[in-house]
DNA sequence: CTGTTAGCGCATTCAC
DNA sequence: GTGAATGCGCTAACAG
């Protein structure tokens, strides 16, 4: 249990004064005058006054924090996005709240609850998968009626009417098409996980279509995952049983990683006869060998847009959503 | 700008009641009749009413949050930690509000004067490398002065009388010692970065001991990096040059896979003729190919670990410091 | 330049 | 069973 902390009527009454004339002085008016501004400043700083955020935040009604919810503190994409978040809110003066769904629907509605009862003044969300699949959205179209300021990043969606930062995945997919294009690769396979996902979606598509174009017309074998952890097996048995597939895009690095050792696994030669990108860029891809060439999402930059943007719908008085977009850039490693 | 929120004064004046009134029959007190219960029950459903934090919070001065101050987002052992601090606290009640000092000593003052205002009722804390270095901790000294709940996990310092959560990390190093002997390795490298962390100190320590007991005397080579990211080319020249070598004990997972990385690229076979292990356990060793045998520090267990006494240490009168040691567990992998 | 007063939204003690 | 009054710690409008 905490001791009790001096406050400001300790500090009045101490150096009899006002409340008010001592609160005044600690925040600089020039309403007082030099010398009680003095003395206050250094009983303050000689019993460490420190004042209650708490009673501060409620008077004002505002908190100077964001709250943040994800979905996986354990996925690297995530985490290098709240990284980002927390370093532009703090630029901004302004400290984060984090919460964790797991995935979960039911977590995402009580935090949202939570937070939005005076804790934080603005909102900067990813929507679990099970949001997203069931399309729920009720909990985030009240905070818009009752306009307050919210941001979603990367797991959005078109049915809800606010500020959104996402990365242009379609483009994403096509400069993965054409990398592979251009590095001789004729028949790529298409290797997809969690395919509910609205970025998994515009991935795949991007490169789809930019495939189609780029070979004339051929389609692209493609694969999908149900367990990532559980995945080696299946892919490896279904490169050995396509021989003429010579290349990969993987839509997410860990399937991507999986890919590149199933392919080395069974006798492919990386990159020589056999080249492989995938989206998203994390440690793992770095430091593997050979290295994995990846299509960098720009984590830092969806971050740090993120935190401006729901720090400008706190500021301002009407709530004018938008959406930014953030360009995902081609990293060439070893393995393409 | 978020639209005003329905308070206490709403629902009483819409109901014909008074405010204390519809408060206590919102918390069910038994002064309440049924009746009244019922009717402000509705109303508060139907306006959707729920009670702002803040003024809850001010009011019980507590806020049922726990601050979480660590070092670095980017590594892969405070978010596993992170990840399960949230989780227990969660469980037993309570939010967590997260800073990262980014490893200085300033920011880690600064965040606590901001969290300790007010904004939280206890503090879980790992310490900076710049604290650590230059053994400032006066912040936490007047923390324990004004019996504030803090706990401080894996980088803790003997001179702060708080509850810590540590691993055994001696043990973790000699538990590396005594698997690579068994695994008939006989002139292991002992391979450190950031040897100012006490965690790492102890790690080498633990593993230069007990390779001193296995070797009956003989002594350990080490090797110390000082930028991880650029130490690829330092590590292979040195395995290159020292032929006799057969093994390694990184204290750091990425130092791990650097290691192991050089020494297949120099041309040793891992593990017949060269056994890895790293400390801490993360997704790359689990992913590369080889994959890398671990000292697994258990961070589940240290975060749990964490927020539980953290809450034990709000909730009781006497601030009684606890200090939990948790056991690391070898993980035999591929590369040993 | 300083002090008095009111109120942020809520919980709680004490009358009735 | 219900309500009036008080205060959590702070800021700010208004007096003086």
């Amino acid at each position: 249990m905490a001791k009790q902390h001096i406050k400001l009527t300790d500090l009045a009454r101490q150096l009899g004064l006002s409340v008010s004339t001592v609160s005044k002085a600690l925040s600089d008016s020039n309403e007082i005058s030099y010398q009680t501004k003095k003395r206050v400043l250094e009983l303050s700083k000689a019993l460490n006054y420190r004042p209650n955020t708490l009673a501060k935040n409620l008077k004002q009604s505002r908190t100077n924090t964001i709250g943040v919810i994800i979905p996986d503190l354990l996925n690297y994409y995530f985490v290098k996005a709240l990284n980002s978040i927390q370093e532009s809110a703090e630029k901004q003066g302004y400290s984060i709240m984090t919460c964790i769904t797991n995935e979960s629907l039911d977590n995402e509605v009580r935090y949202i609850e939570m937070l939005t009862n005076g804790s934080v003044d603005g909102l900067v969300v990813a929507l679990s998968i099970e949001t997203q699949k069931k399309k729920k959205f009720d909990h985030f179209k009240q905070l818009i009626d009752n306009e307050f300021p919210l941001v979603l990043f990367d797991r959005v969606s078109d049915e809800i009417n606010c500020s959104q930062i996402i990365s242009n995945d379609a483009s994403g997919g096509a400069q993965a098409a054409h990398q592979l294009y251009i590095a001789e690769c004729r028949n790529p396979l298409l290797v997809v996980v969690n395919s509910d996902l609205e970025v998994i979606k515009r991935r795949e598509e991007g490169f789809t279509r930019k495939w189609y174009q780029l070979s004339s017309g051929s389609s692209v074998i493609r694969l999908e995952v149900l367990d990532l952890d559980d995945s080696e097996k299946e892919i490896s048995d279904f490169l050995y049983n396509n021989n003429k597939i010579d290349g990969a895009f993987a839509v997410d690095e860990r399937l991507g990683i999986k890919t590149l050792k199933c392919a080395i696994d069974i006798g492919r030669n990386v990159p020589e006869n056999f080249k492989i990108i995938a989206a998203s860029n994390g440690e793992l891809s770095k430091e593997y060998a050979p290295s994995l060439s990846v299509i960098d999402l720009q984590e830092n930059k969806i971050g740090s847009s993120a935190a401006e943007e729901v720090v400008r719908l706190i500021k301002s008085n009407v709530l004018k959503p938008k959406t930014t977009i953030i360009a995902p850039k081609f990293l060439l490693r070893q393995s393409s």
